[in-house]
DNA sequence: GCTCGCCTTGACAAGGCTGTCATGCCTTTA
DNA sequence: TAAAGGCATGACAGCCTTGTCAAGGCGAGC
């Protein structure tokens, strides 16, 4: 029951009052270091630490950052979540998880949390960042945000992506590296940005190889494991298949992996397979997928980053601050050469 | 903007003083009803929210409970979120999540948190649930927990679990009844606690059915897909192999089936793979996954309705409250008859 | 030596709500 | 009819911090 130290007795141990206590612990200039120092020195030895609900009630900060999500990979959210806390542990930041139902009215679900708690930022992961109904309430009520690779409206908010037309464009290179010419290309959710950005930079590395992009080499898939199992299974059995394919995400690519193993194809000597995202589902395959990693870590952080920083809103030059992130091509065992 | 509404306005609109809004607000007995209705509409006309800093700094309550965990998978972690908040909000609460470094000192990281939020409750996950500092920094600050799927100490707080004996007992049996009797299991990792509960049942199972447990049928494994892999390797590899495998999670049956894949054995022609955990994994692969499916999301929201029922204290019979959740035994694709 | 202005510090109010205690009224009991 | 008790409500303090503003101390410049 080592509770209910409050500022008092800090003010009262190291002999000043409250104020200067808290000026201490804001790290407010206009303190004499002599006084600094005794404060922190009261502070470590009451153990004290201050009061987040009397803090936010009485200054403007709250304290919280929170993360709205929706519905994408259980592996994306604690990602993010994971690389939220990071940064936000260091100026004493707690992470409050909003998880979102999708099917109901999202923004009637959110204005009551912007309403009772008053968080100080939130971080928007795909698809909820892209809900306009949401994102007009963060702002009526006020509350910075920052959005995870969305998709659409770019220009509305701070955001952090990723550059996933240059990362298709690398993986795409990469095969062809390894003398792949015909490489089949299995789409994304037609909703989900990505999904455009990802073909983008896989026929722009075909084109400027001197490849031909074959529309039947082509599918169209949903970013989910039976999507990718069907889509394999138009390319593959039939005697032009392609040498590789190149799924837009580790789910439709296990199921290309699970297309060829049905058909006897090995994996990589009759046929590469390439992801994206790298999931956990990537490592526990045989064998394992060669894929893109997001940083998706890394991006979640430099959000809190920018909403610790109070650097939400647009600059001088009038666009809201955007991070882009660098991606890392995972080569696995997946791929290799023909043959 | 639609700020700042006060509790003040609101008993202003409803012609009442405040605090009889925040007994209406609050549920509180000795209320006309009259009175209340009048209250309810004010609160809905003006769209008034309470503030939950100024509650908490002015109640005992902070409306806050949290999560903490350290390391389990990404799906499980999600799982307990959506769980927990179901119940939370219903009450206005709000989750607030702790990821933990596991590879640190545990218990200090959890010190500060408790003291500067003061959380009204917390749920605890595997492993951190088994982490008997944790528990200390707990009760030192006197904040009630629950703990899920406990491995040790059962006795010590509340705590909410499933019948992993028992689910291990039927998933054997399943596989009995499709006529197998050569069943190979993998053991979980030795420091969890569940590991020895699957094993357990599986024994049982086998023993009530008249199967000797074969020890060269047994192997170790990590709850890893590597470790589910090699443990497949020197089960399968040889002339006298089992006809059936059922390894203690999904993930070491992932590896079973690369195996499988890899010796050319036709699941579940040729060989029966159970699961157990039923992990997104479980789906992504071909043929699907039979397995165990642990109601994580109903375990959560049953701790949650514990710290908000205020019962996690032990009753007059001296043992904390514990709710066992029934699992359900989910059959899919990859059990099958010998054939 | 005096004024000005900066640095350092403190007193006090405010923030929105709940807990405590007091009040008035109505119903029950003797 | 008077006393007692229960219910419905309100006044006010207090929760713990930060923001505002004022005050005192001190060195610089005249």
């Amino acid at each position: 029951m080592s509770s209910k130290v409050t500022i008092h007795e800090v003010a009262r141990l190291s002999g000043v009052s409250i104020k200067t206590v808290s000026r201490v612990l804001n790290r407010e200039p206009n303190v004499k270091n002599d006084t600094r120092v005794r404060v922190q020195e009261a502070v470590a030895a009451l153990n004290y630490r201050p009061n987040i609900s009397a803090r936010s009630l009485a200054g403007s900060k709250a304290y919280l950052i929170g993360v709205f999500f929706d519905n994408p990979s259980p592996a994306y959210v604690t990602d993010v979540q994971l690389g939220a806390i990071a940064r936000c542990r260091e100026e004493g930041y707690h992470l409050i998880v909003e998880p979102l139902d999708s099917t109901g009215d999202v923004a009637a679900q959110v204005e009551p949390m912007l309403h009772t708690l008053r968080m100080d930022g939130v971080i928007l992961t795909p698809p909820v960042c892209d809900n306009a109904a949401v994102l007009d309430v963060l702002e009526a009520e006020g509350v910075p945000y920052v959005r995870l690779s969305p998709d659409q409206d770019l220009g509305r908010s701070a955001s952090v992506r990723m550059d996933d037309v240059r990362a298709a464009y690398e993986m795409t290179a990469h095969l062809i590296s390894l003398g792949h010419t015909d490489i089949g290309f299995i789409k994304g959710h037609p909703e989900h940005g990505a999904s455009h950005l990802r073909y983008e930079g896989y026929a722009a590395a075909m084109k400027e190889h001197g490849h031909a992009v074959r529309e039947d080499h082509v599918e169209q898939g949903w970013f989910s494991f039976r999507s990718g199992f069907e889509a394999a299974e138009r390319l593959l059995d039939r005697p032009d298949r392609p040498t590789a394919i190149f799924a837009s995400n580790d789910d439709m690519a296990l199921g290309v992996m699970a297309v060829a193993n049905r058909l006897r194809l090995e994996v990589p000597q009759t046929l590469s397979v390439a992801g994206f995202d790298d999931t956990p589902g990537a490592k526990v395959v045989w064998p394992q997928l060669t894929t893109v990693r997001q940083p998706i870590q890394a991006m979640a952080a430099a959000a809190a980053d920018l909403l610790l920083g109070g650097a939400t809103q647009a600059e001088g030059d009038g666009a809201p601050p955007s991070r882009l992130l660098d991606f890392e091509l995972v080569v696995r065992e997946s791929t290799g050469p023909i043959g």
